[in-house]
DNA sequence: TAAAAATACTCCATAGGTATTTTAT
DNA sequence: ATAAAATACCTATGGAGTATTTTTA
Protein backbone atom coordinates (compact mmCIF):
# COMPACT_ATOMS: atom_id res chain seq x y z
CA UNK A 1 0.00 0.00 0.00
CA UNK A 2 0.86 3.38 -0.74
CA UNK A 3 0.32 7.10 -1.09
CA UNK A 4 0.01 7.57 -4.25
CA UNK A 5 -3.08 4.65 -4.29
CA UNK A 6 -4.54 5.87 -1.42
CA UNK A 7 -4.78 9.50 -3.57
CA UNK A 8 -6.09 7.86 -6.83
CA UNK A 9 -8.78 6.18 -4.52
CA UNK A 10 -9.73 9.33 -2.65
CA UNK A 11 -10.33 10.82 -6.37
CA UNK A 12 -12.64 7.67 -7.63
CA UNK A 13 -14.17 7.91 -4.28
CA UNK A 14 -14.89 11.66 -5.02
CA UNK A 15 -16.33 11.22 -8.31
CA UNK A 16 -17.44 7.78 -8.65
CA UNK A 17 -16.12 7.58 -12.47
CA UNK A 18 -12.42 6.03 -13.05
CA UNK A 19 -12.59 8.01 -16.53
CA UNK A 20 -12.49 11.35 -14.56
CA UNK A 21 -10.82 10.62 -11.85
CA UNK A 22 -7.91 9.42 -14.22
CA UNK A 23 -8.76 12.96 -16.27
CA UNK A 24 -7.94 15.10 -13.14
CA UNK A 25 -4.88 12.54 -11.65
CA UNK A 26 -3.24 13.05 -15.49
CA UNK A 27 -2.95 9.49 -15.61
CA UNK A 28 -4.86 7.11 -18.29
CA UNK A 29 -7.60 5.10 -16.81
CA UNK A 30 -6.39 1.54 -17.33
CA UNK A 31 -3.07 3.06 -15.09
CA UNK A 32 -5.37 4.20 -12.77
CA UNK A 33 -7.66 0.25 -12.73
CA UNK A 34 -4.25 -0.89 -12.56
CA UNK A 35 -3.80 0.59 -9.14
CA UNK A 36 -7.38 0.36 -7.57
CA UNK A 37 -7.32 -3.39 -8.44
CA UNK A 38 -3.70 -3.30 -6.53
CA UNK A 39 -4.87 -2.38 -3.61
CA UNK A 40 -8.02 -4.22 -3.54
CA UNK A 41 -6.00 -7.38 -3.86
CA UNK A 42 -3.81 -6.64 -1.10
CA UNK A 43 -6.68 -5.39 1.32
CA UNK A 44 -8.47 -8.66 0.19
CA UNK A 45 -11.66 -6.62 -0.60
CA UNK A 46 -13.66 -5.21 -3.56
CA UNK A 47 -13.92 -1.19 -3.10
CA UNK A 48 -16.22 -0.37 -5.30
CA UNK A 49 -18.92 -2.05 -7.67
CA UNK A 50 -18.96 -1.97 -10.77
CA UNK A 51 -22.06 -0.64 -12.07
CA UNK A 52 -21.34 0.04 -15.96
CA UNK A 53 -22.26 3.69 -15.78
CA UNK A 54 -19.52 4.93 -12.80
CA UNK A 55 -18.71 3.05 -9.40
CA UNK A 56 -19.89 3.30 -6.24
CA UNK A 57 -17.89 2.90 -2.96
CA UNK A 58 -18.83 -0.59 -1.30
CA UNK A 59 -19.58 -1.17 2.49
CA UNK A 60 -15.96 -1.75 2.74
CA UNK A 61 -14.80 0.96 0.21
CA UNK A 62 -17.06 3.57 2.87
CA UNK A 63 -14.81 2.21 5.75
CA UNK A 64 -11.26 2.44 3.83
CA UNK A 65 -12.20 5.88 2.58
CA UNK A 66 -12.07 7.47 6.10
CA UNK A 67 -8.91 6.00 6.95
CA UNK A 68 -7.56 6.58 3.67
CA UNK A 69 -8.36 10.53 4.23
CA UNK A 70 -6.85 10.55 7.95
CA UNK A 71 -4.25 8.87 6.58
CA UNK A 72 -3.65 11.72 3.84
CA UNK A 73 -3.65 14.34 6.34
CA UNK A 74 -1.45 13.28 8.32
CA UNK A 75 0.94 12.81 5.10
CA UNK A 76 0.67 16.29 4.43
CA UNK A 77 0.75 17.12 8.16
CA UNK A 78 4.13 15.34 8.88
CA UNK A 79 5.44 17.63 5.52
CA UNK A 80 3.98 21.01 6.46
CA UNK A 81 5.66 20.44 9.98
CA UNK A 82 8.83 20.69 8.22
CA UNK A 83 8.26 23.05 5.83
CA UNK A 84 7.31 25.27 8.74
CA UNK A 85 10.79 24.59 10.19
CA UNK A 86 12.45 26.01 7.04
CA UNK A 87 10.61 29.02 6.78
CA UNK A 88 9.87 30.56 10.15
CA UNK A 89 12.78 31.21 12.50
CA UNK A 90 12.95 29.25 15.41
CA UNK A 91 15.63 28.71 17.86
CA UNK A 92 16.82 30.10 21.68
CA UNK A 93 18.19 33.50 22.41
CA UNK A 94 19.70 34.62 25.45
CA UNK A 95 19.24 38.43 26.34
CA UNK A 96 21.71 39.56 29.08
CA UNK A 97 20.47 42.91 30.66
CA UNK A 98 20.86 45.10 33.51
CA UNK A 99 17.96 44.77 36.31
CA UNK A 100 16.68 48.17 35.68
CA UNK A 101 15.52 47.32 31.73
CA UNK A 102 14.70 44.13 32.96
CA UNK A 103 12.00 45.76 35.09
CA UNK A 104 11.52 48.38 32.65
CA UNK A 105 11.39 48.45 29.17
CA UNK A 106 12.59 44.82 28.44
CA UNK A 107 9.17 43.10 29.40
CA UNK A 108 7.06 45.22 26.71
CA UNK A 109 9.55 45.01 24.46
CA UNK A 110 9.65 40.52 24.91
CA UNK A 111 5.84 40.40 24.21
CA UNK A 112 5.60 41.68 20.95
CA UNK A 113 9.49 39.92 20.04
CA UNK A 114 7.81 36.67 20.80
CA UNK A 115 4.10 37.52 19.17
CA UNK A 116 6.36 37.99 15.95
CA UNK A 117 8.73 34.99 16.12
CA UNK A 118 6.21 32.03 18.43
CA UNK A 119 9.28 29.93 17.20
CA UNK A 120 12.21 31.17 19.27
CA UNK A 121 12.51 31.16 22.85
CA UNK A 122 13.66 33.86 25.00
CA UNK A 123 15.77 33.49 28.37
CA UNK A 124 16.85 36.53 30.59
CA UNK A 125 20.32 36.65 31.99
CA UNK A 126 19.98 39.34 34.41
CA UNK A 127 23.54 40.69 36.20
CA UNK A 128 25.72 43.82 36.54
CA UNK A 129 27.82 45.19 33.82
CA UNK A 130 31.14 43.17 34.19
CA UNK A 131 29.72 39.69 34.56
CA UNK A 132 27.68 40.19 31.34
CA UNK A 133 30.24 41.43 29.31
CA UNK A 134 32.27 38.74 30.10
CA UNK A 135 29.98 36.05 29.29
CA UNK A 136 29.11 38.27 26.09
CA UNK A 137 33.09 37.39 25.28
CA UNK A 138 32.47 33.31 25.68
CA UNK B 1 6.58 10.97 -0.97
CA UNK B 2 5.49 7.08 0.04
CA UNK B 3 4.62 5.22 2.44
CA UNK B 4 7.71 2.98 2.01
CA UNK B 5 10.25 6.04 2.26
CA UNK B 6 8.64 6.77 5.69
CA UNK B 7 8.97 3.20 6.95
CA UNK B 8 12.17 3.26 5.66
CA UNK B 9 12.84 6.45 7.44
CA UNK B 10 11.33 5.25 10.65
CA UNK B 11 13.66 2.47 10.94
CA UNK B 12 16.95 4.71 10.22
CA UNK B 13 15.76 6.92 12.89
CA UNK B 14 15.11 3.76 15.47
CA UNK B 15 18.83 2.39 14.74
CA UNK B 16 20.78 5.73 13.93
CA UNK B 17 22.30 3.75 11.20
CA UNK B 18 21.89 2.83 7.76
CA UNK B 19 23.67 -0.37 7.17
CA UNK B 20 21.51 -1.95 10.41
CA UNK B 21 18.59 -0.74 9.33
CA UNK B 22 19.38 -1.30 5.26
CA UNK B 23 19.56 -5.05 7.04
CA UNK B 24 16.55 -4.98 9.25
CA UNK B 25 14.51 -3.72 5.68
CA UNK B 26 16.16 -6.74 3.86
CA UNK B 27 17.48 -3.74 1.28
CA UNK B 28 20.60 -2.81 0.19
CA UNK B 29 22.43 -0.08 1.71
CA UNK B 30 22.75 2.05 -1.08
CA UNK B 31 19.37 1.62 -1.54
CA UNK B 32 18.06 3.13 1.63
CA UNK B 33 20.36 5.97 1.47
CA UNK B 34 19.08 6.83 -2.23
CA UNK B 35 15.22 6.78 -0.80
CA UNK B 36 16.29 9.00 2.37
CA UNK B 37 18.07 11.33 -0.42
CA UNK B 38 14.69 11.70 -2.32
CA UNK B 39 12.62 11.72 1.03
CA UNK B 40 15.39 14.79 2.07
CA UNK B 41 15.09 16.26 -1.44
CA UNK B 42 11.04 16.43 -1.74
CA UNK B 43 11.05 18.27 1.84
CA UNK B 44 13.81 20.27 1.18
CA UNK B 45 15.57 19.74 4.67
CA UNK B 46 18.21 16.82 6.33
CA UNK B 47 16.73 14.56 8.21
CA UNK B 48 20.09 13.71 9.77
CA UNK B 49 23.66 14.36 10.70
CA UNK B 50 25.83 11.99 8.62
CA UNK B 51 28.61 11.51 11.60
CA UNK B 52 30.98 8.92 10.05
CA UNK B 53 29.64 6.73 12.81
CA UNK B 54 26.10 6.47 12.34
CA UNK B 55 23.76 9.27 11.71
CA UNK B 56 21.64 11.16 14.31
CA UNK B 57 18.52 13.31 13.65
CA UNK B 58 18.94 17.03 12.79
CA UNK B 59 15.61 19.15 14.66
CA UNK B 60 13.73 18.82 11.35
CA UNK B 61 14.42 14.64 11.58
CA UNK B 62 12.83 14.88 15.26
CA UNK B 63 9.87 17.12 13.89
CA UNK B 64 8.98 15.00 10.65
CA UNK B 65 9.97 11.61 13.10
CA UNK B 66 6.04 12.14 14.88
CA UNK B 67 4.48 12.79 11.55
CA UNK B 68 5.66 10.26 9.91
CA UNK B 69 4.76 7.67 12.71
CA UNK B 70 1.78 8.65 12.95
CA UNK B 71 1.40 8.57 9.75
CA UNK B 72 1.98 4.72 9.70
CA UNK B 73 -0.22 4.29 12.20
CA UNK B 74 -3.25 5.41 10.34
CA UNK B 75 -2.41 3.84 7.22
CA UNK B 76 -2.36 0.57 9.43
CA UNK B 77 -5.64 1.33 11.15
CA UNK B 78 -7.48 2.28 7.85
CA UNK B 79 -6.15 -1.74 6.40
CA UNK B 80 -7.17 -3.29 10.10
CA UNK B 81 -10.35 -1.62 9.58
CA UNK B 82 -11.40 -3.08 6.34
CA UNK B 83 -9.54 -6.50 7.38
CA UNK B 84 -12.15 -6.37 10.44
CA UNK B 85 -15.07 -6.18 8.02
CA UNK B 86 -13.81 -9.33 6.68
CA UNK B 87 -13.53 -11.57 9.36
CA UNK B 88 -16.13 -10.36 12.17
CA UNK B 89 -19.80 -10.58 11.10
CA UNK B 90 -21.61 -7.53 10.55
CA UNK B 91 -25.21 -6.31 8.68
CA UNK B 92 -28.70 -6.24 10.28
CA UNK B 93 -30.98 -8.64 11.41
CA UNK B 94 -34.59 -7.68 12.52
CA UNK B 95 -36.22 -10.40 15.24
CA UNK B 96 -39.99 -10.74 14.89
CA UNK B 97 -41.47 -11.62 18.45
CA UNK B 98 -44.34 -12.06 20.41
CA UNK B 99 -44.92 -9.31 22.98
CA UNK B 100 -44.48 -11.98 25.72
CA UNK B 101 -41.17 -12.85 24.86
CA UNK B 102 -39.87 -8.98 24.28
CA UNK B 103 -40.51 -8.58 27.77
CA UNK B 104 -39.34 -11.66 29.31
CA UNK B 105 -36.54 -13.64 27.76
CA UNK B 106 -35.63 -11.68 24.58
CA UNK B 107 -34.16 -8.45 26.32
CA UNK B 108 -31.02 -10.59 28.06
CA UNK B 109 -30.48 -13.12 25.31
CA UNK B 110 -30.20 -9.75 22.55
CA UNK B 111 -27.28 -8.33 25.74
CA UNK B 112 -25.13 -10.98 25.13
CA UNK B 113 -25.63 -11.55 21.30
CA UNK B 114 -24.79 -7.63 21.32
CA UNK B 115 -21.79 -8.39 22.62
CA UNK B 116 -20.96 -11.87 20.87
CA UNK B 117 -21.26 -9.81 18.01
CA UNK B 118 -21.14 -6.26 18.13
CA UNK B 119 -20.93 -5.32 14.48
CA UNK B 120 -24.86 -6.62 14.05
CA UNK B 121 -27.29 -4.30 14.52
CA UNK B 122 -30.90 -6.24 15.70
CA UNK B 123 -33.94 -4.66 15.30
CA UNK B 124 -37.29 -5.81 17.41
CA UNK B 125 -40.59 -6.18 15.48
CA UNK B 126 -43.06 -7.01 17.70
CA UNK B 127 -46.68 -8.23 17.16
CA UNK B 128 -48.93 -11.22 16.53
CA UNK B 129 -48.37 -14.75 15.59
CA UNK B 130 -50.38 -13.82 12.32
CA UNK B 131 -48.73 -10.72 10.93
CA UNK B 132 -45.09 -12.16 11.81
CA UNK B 133 -45.28 -14.89 9.63
CA UNK B 134 -47.10 -12.85 6.63
CA UNK B 135 -43.97 -10.27 7.31
CA UNK B 136 -41.71 -13.86 7.87
CA UNK B 137 -42.65 -14.80 4.18
CA UNK B 138 -42.17 -11.79 2.74
C1' DT C 1 42.39 2.81 10.26
C1' DA C 2 38.06 1.05 10.33
C1' DA C 3 33.13 1.47 10.32
C1' DA C 4 29.71 3.63 7.82
C1' DA C 5 27.64 6.52 4.18
C1' DA C 6 28.07 8.15 -0.56
C1' DT C 7 28.91 7.31 -5.62
C1' DA C 8 28.77 5.03 -9.91
C1' DC C 9 26.84 1.81 -12.63
C1' DT C 10 23.64 -1.84 -13.91
C1' DC C 11 19.32 -4.33 -13.86
C1' DC C 12 14.66 -5.23 -13.44
C1' DA C 13 10.04 -4.58 -11.39
C1' DT C 14 6.23 -2.12 -11.98
C1' DA C 15 3.88 2.30 -12.79
C1' DG C 16 1.98 4.19 -16.68
C1' DG C 17 0.70 4.48 -21.73
C1' DT C 18 -1.98 2.93 -26.25
C1' DA C 19 -5.27 0.10 -28.54
C1' DT C 20 -9.02 -2.72 -28.02
C1' DT C 21 -12.70 -5.51 -25.99
C1' DT C 22 -16.24 -6.34 -22.64
C1' DT C 23 -20.01 -4.90 -19.80
C1' DA C 24 -24.18 -2.94 -18.16
C1' DT C 25 -27.65 0.53 -18.77
C1' DA D 1 -26.28 2.17 -28.53
C1' DT D 2 -23.13 4.07 -25.56
C1' DA D 3 -20.49 5.40 -21.72
C1' DA D 4 -17.33 3.33 -18.81
C1' DA D 5 -14.32 -0.32 -16.98
C1' DA D 6 -11.45 -4.32 -18.07
C1' DT D 7 -7.96 -6.65 -20.76
C1' DA D 8 -3.74 -7.17 -23.47
C1' DC D 9 0.40 -5.59 -24.51
C1' DC D 10 4.27 -2.30 -24.63
C1' DT D 11 7.41 1.38 -22.69
C1' DA D 12 10.17 3.62 -19.39
C1' DT D 13 10.87 5.48 -14.86
C1' DG D 14 12.99 4.67 -10.74
C1' DG D 15 13.67 1.26 -6.94
C1' DA D 16 17.05 -1.99 -5.79
C1' DG D 17 21.51 -4.53 -6.43
C1' DT D 18 26.94 -4.94 -6.72
C1' DA D 19 31.37 -2.86 -6.53
C1' DT D 20 33.91 0.84 -5.04
C1' DT D 21 35.24 5.26 -3.06
C1' DT D 22 34.93 8.83 0.38
C1' DT D 23 34.37 10.41 4.97
C1' DT D 24 35.13 11.13 10.02
C1' DA D 25 35.59 9.61 14.65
Amino acid sequence: MELRQLVYFVEVARLNNFTKAAERLRIAQPALSQQIRNLEQELGVKLFHRTGRGVTLTEAGEQFLMGAEKTLTEAQMAKDSVKGLINSPHGKIVVGALESMVQTRLPSLLVVFSKKYPGIKVFIRENTTEPLLEALKK
